[in-house]
DNA sequence: TTGGCATATATCAGTTTCTTATATATATGA
DNA sequence: TCATATATATAAGAAACTGATATATGCCAA
């Protein structure tokens, strides 16, 4: 009952997700991401530190978060958290992610009529 | 309300997408899936011929999928249909989407809390 | 005391999957 | 005659990952 899912799939939301964190937490750093991810997904999804780290690193270079390094049992840890402008980008990507699901949702039902109105 | 949702977000979700609309209709032809993507996801999803055909292609090299020419209008048409074995595949596919959707779904949730027992 | 695991950050070669552009060809309606 | 719909196809390039590798500390057990 563990089964990851499978890394094609997972291409491309990795960023929202991070960004979805970021935002309910207000500062994190980045081995805290991954333990999260990994433990709210039910070890579904595993967000590797090749993937995890050029994704914060571009972040910061685009202006969403600010860091802050701290050290913790002389190791560093470096703690990030949204700008003001990352957070209306973080809503933005949330509400993107949310569309996905539910469109995904609509063609993963059993017969999916075509034209059907939803509202 | 007819935002596009991103390339990144649907990159790796196309072929399984493809895989469920065969597994529906039992035969189906590439500009057929197309537009069928396009109405079944109200316009957010666009599924490109660049990106169509090469799944198609590997589906076919892989023994997911027949194929059957037919001249229609004096247009050739390529039908698409899947073999036992691409059948069984199919359904492998679309559980793993499914596992990613409801994955995604949790992650989405306003304050998803850490290891939340959700049976 | 030594080896392994958890903690913590980081880079990079290689792979896969797409986008965008391009190509070809027929039928139909304005 | 010209645009649009129908129909398939390829290819260069971009982007986002994986998996390996590197570095370093703290702690616990054999």
């Amino acid at each position: 009952m563990k089964n990851k899912i499978s890394a094609e799939l997972l291409k491309g939301s990795l960023k929202p997700i991070v960004m979805k964190l970021l935002k309910e937490n207000t500062r994190m750093y980045g081995y805290e991401i991954t333990q999260r991810v990994e433990k709210l997904s039910q070890g579904k999804i595993s967000l590797t530190y090749g993937a995890l780290y050029p994704i914060l690193h571009k972040l910061e270079a685009d202006g969403i978060v600010i860091t802050e390094q701290e050290n913790v049992n002389n190791r560093t840890r470096v703690y990030y958290q949204l700008t003001p402008k990352g957070t209306k980008k973080s809503i933005e990507k949330i509400n993107e992610l949310e569309e996905f699901v539910k469109t995904l949702a609509i063609l993963l039902k059993p017969n999916p009529s075509v034209g059907l109105c939803t509202t």
